[in-house]
This record gives structure tokens, C-alpha cells and sequence, in this order.
DNA sequence: CTCCCGATAT
DNA sequence: ATATCAGGAG
């Protein structure tokens, strides 16, 4: 089975394993999806779902995160981790948002990726999951980690994972793809722990150890 | 490449 | 104790 068989077979049973298969992260508009997943970078979405309800009701528009004080930003925020950061990142970014796009968020790759605190990845989240625009494939640490052991690419670095997969699927799998490997990567093919006995890749697989 | 970082599972 | 979690900037 080549690589262009072996992605497509994986999508396919992944959809069959979780046909509900989603973005998991809590959200009700597009710079809140912003915010949260900024938030998201080296945490769980579970955690960041804990801090949002209370950050959304303080903060309700991308003005008003703009105009945050930066130290109140980062308590609110402190126990997603990389909490500096992150308060620079999305009152910095709200505030290209309010100056430059008139406080809508952009629907381009080329404008999202010049917003401050975010990559393609963010990028990538925010158009499939908020838009329902197919631009590209998020790239995130579990997408990493299963597209190498599925041997769909061969590279560590994200922007070469996204496309090396852009090429081996189909463009209307491209927003679910990641929601796929991601819910595996989490319940299954978990990165301290593999679990291959119970994993539905296992057969075409090249790294299992069953 | 390194740094940022708290919470959780093992 | 340590690895890991929907990364991005310098």
C-alpha cells in the first residue's frame, strides 16, 4: 500500500471511529475561537474550556481585550501555561484586528498569519473551524507525531508535515483530517503510550507494535 | 535552535 | 521526577 492508499484508508476508518469528530475548543464567534486558540498552544483544549466561559464574559469583544490591562490578561489566563506570552500574543493581536480589520476577523491565510501569536497552525484552526474554508491543514503536535508514524511524511517540521498530507489527501478531508488524528492522538495513539491493540490503524499501520 | 509555563498522567 | 499538552516569536 503506498502513502496516497494509506492516507485515505486511515481518514476513512478514523471517520468510521469518531463520526463526530470535531473542534473541541468552546466558542461562540470567531475572535473568541482566536482567543482560545492562542490559548491552546502547549495546553489541553479541556484546560483552555475551563478558563474561557469567565474570560469571554470579561472580555466580550476584541476591543475590549485590545484595551486589557496586560498583567490582569495574564492572571486570567495563567493556568493555560506560556501565560506572558499568550496575554501579549492576543492583546496585541485584537488589537491589529480593531485597527486594521475593523474588529472582524480576517478570512485569508495571508492576513491571519501577519496577526501577532499566530502561525499557520492557528491560522488553519481559526478558518476551518470558525469559516469552514479548507486553506490548509493544522499542524499540531499530534498531527505531527501520527502522520510520522503512519509514514505519511517524514518531516519534524510543520509547515513540511502540511504538505506532504495537502498532497497525499483530498482537499474536502482537510478540516476533518486534523480533528481525526487529533481525537486519536488523544484517546488512542497517545504519545507516552500507544495503545495498538486497541488502535483501528493497526493493520495498515507501519508502526505498530501488535 | 531556544524560550516561554501551569496542570495532568504516568 | 518527567513527559506531554490543538505553537509562535526571536
Amino acid at each position: 500500500m503506498d502513502k496516497k492508499d494509506r492516507a485515505r484508508k486511515a481518514v476513512s476508518l478514523l471517520k468510521e471511529e469518531y463520526p463526530d469528530s470535531r473542534c473541541t475548543l468552546d466558542f461562540k464567534n470567531p475572535h473568541q475561537l482566536v482567543v482560545a486558540t492562542i490559548l491552546s498552544a502547549q495546553s489541553t483544549d479541556e484546560r483552555v474550556n475551563m478558563i474561557t466561559p469567565a474570560l469571554f464574559k470579561k472580555y466580550k469583544s476584541p476591543r475590549d481585550f485590545a484595551e486589557a490591562d496586560l498583567e490582569e490578561l495574564q492572571e486570567n489566563i495563567k493556568t493555560a501555561g506560556l501565560y506572558r506570552n499568550k496575554a501579549k500574543s492576543i492583546k496585541n493581536c485584537m488589537k491589529t484586528v480593531v485597527e486594521e480589520y475593523n474588529g472582524k476577523i480576517p478570512k485569508t491565510m495571508e492576513e491571519l498569519v501577519k496577526l501577532p501569536g499566530v502561525g499557520r497552525k492557528t491560522a488553519n484552526v481559526i478558518l476551518g473551524a470558525a469559516y469552514n474554508i479548507a486553506s490548509g491543514i493544522a499542524v499540531d503536535t499530534h498531527v505531527t507525531r501520527l502522520a510520522n508514524l503512519l509514514n505519511l511524511t517524514n518531516r519534524k517540521e510543520a509547515p513540511k508535515i502540511e504538505k506532504d498530507l495537502m498532497e497525499l489527501i483530498p482537499r474536502k478531508d482537510w478540516i476533518i483530517v486534523s480533528h481525526l488524528l487529533i481525537d486519536h492522538g488523544r484517546k488512542v495513539c497517545i504519545a507516552r503510550n500507544p495503545r495498538c491493540h486497541e488502535c483501528v490503524l493497526n493493520k495498515i499501520c507501519p508502526s505498530s507494535k501488535v
